[in-house]
DNA sequence: TCCGCTAATGGTAACGTTTTTCATTAATAC
DNA sequence: GTATTAATGAAAAACGTTACCATTAGCGGA
């Protein structure tokens, strides 16, 4: 086995911009959300940019990220450990919660001849000013 | 506000073959395999079609769906009631579970001030079958 | 400070999946 | 049978995402 390269990575400019973007944000937003914000921003990184940013951040465990309607969003999450969202079908805002135990997965998962390699659980709702706003109309 | 239609619907051969098909599948589906499984069967359906009805399937809750590696797959379920999958990724073959009591799931969400509409939960891993050619690899 | 190496970037082309279009087919009601 | 129009299918368009590749720029060493 050959002995494991230390992987230089740089810091640039868009690293910095993005990363501070996507954490600035409460909502999972998609790699063209984005991208058109920090255009809107002045910042001029380029889309590519933003989708190799975000899936590296998601990688490295410093971005969570979903699929709703086929498109993938990002959120930098404040939790490192294990945990799972309560996210507004509306606006996108997430709030992070702990389900109870989840030992029993990988029980299910045994008794079927499953052997477990991930699992998915998000909640999608209305937030308090969703609501609201949805009742008045 | 005006009365509501009865949306007339019409039974066609495809609509058919395609349910069929589907119902016959243990395994969560592409519309692309369904279709080539189709094909290979001698049918002659339409790609436009198998998405057509696989969506409709989908909307109707005749059919479950899931998305893995950004393609959206299909299965007709047995079970009727609320229920959760423990799906392989390598071959699709899925098995319906049923979790622990999902009360804390309104519970958590209220004391974020939300109001869940929805709520989604797969368990991914490899099959006994999967596991063992993997392991022999 | 300059140099060399090469990671990183950004514009664009390519990609694969899904949806839309639209002319044609055929299911239903009369 | 005939009229109506839902449904189909082939092809084109749309869409989100990735790959390509020439160019830029971070960083360690001279
Ligand atoms: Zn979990
Ligand atoms: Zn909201
Ligand atoms: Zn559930
Ligand atoms: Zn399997």
């Amino acid at each position: 086995m050959t002995a494991e390269e230390p992987k230089k990575t740089r810091s640039t400019a868009q690293k910095a911009v993005i990363r501070s973007a996507l954490e600035s944000e409460k909502r999972f937003v998609s790699a063209q959300q984005l991208h058109r914000t920090l255009e809107d921003q002045g910042h001029t990184v380029g889309l590519a940019t933003v989708y190799r940013q975000l899936n590296s951040l998601s990688d490295s465990g410093h971005a969570d990220s979903i699929t709703i309607a086929e498109k993938q969003l990002f959120r930098a999450c404040a939790q490192d450990e294990h945990h799972h969202h309560l996210v507004c079908e509306n606006c996108g805002k997430a709030v992070e919660v702990e389900p109870p135990s989840e030992d029993w997965i990988t029980t299910t998962a045994r008794v079927h001849g499953f052997e477990v390699t991930r699992h998915m659980f998000e909640i999608f709702g209305l937030c308090a000013e969703c609501a609201a706003s949805a009742q008045s109309r």
